[in-house]
DNA sequence: TGCTTGACAGAAG
DNA sequence: CCTTCTGCCAAGC
């Protein structure tokens, strides 16, 4: 991957996740797939975490295919919950209800 | 240059 | 459902 490509990935990634709506979730796989990447969903994370902005987007609206939330951040669950997020347990998101698929938009 | 780590995904126990 | 292992790739040491 050239550096004009992971700009690329990255200018994707926010883009996607920039568009998230309130109430609903998608994951970090789904992502990396439509940026261009299927093998790189761990780079949606790492991408999010590392890059200054960030932390501006929903970025809380992403989970893993599981639905279970980022490990060691407590606070996505409160914001997850506060906009009528179900949870399966503590920290797992009922996908079946509010996933989100990217639609170019 | 080479090994370890991680906001992952999928399969297995 | 939860934990662990493997495959994946880029970043940190």
């Amino acid at each position: 991957m050239t550096p004009e490509e992971a700009r690329q990935f990255r200018d994707a990634v926010l883009s996607i996740v920039a568009q998230i709506p309130s109430g609903r979730v998608t994951t970090y796989g789904t992502i990396a797939t439509l940026a261009g990447w299927p093998s790189h969903s761990r780079m949606v994370g790492r991408t999010l975490r590392y890059t200054p902005g960030a932390e501006l987007l929903p970025c809380h609206r992403v989970v893993n295919a599981a639905g279970r939330t980022a490990p060691g951040w407590g606070g996505q669950i409160v914001l997850l919950h506060a906009e009528g997020v179900q949870f399966k347990r503590h920290n797992i998101v009922d996908l079946s209800k509010h996933l989100w698929v990217p639609e170019e938009e």
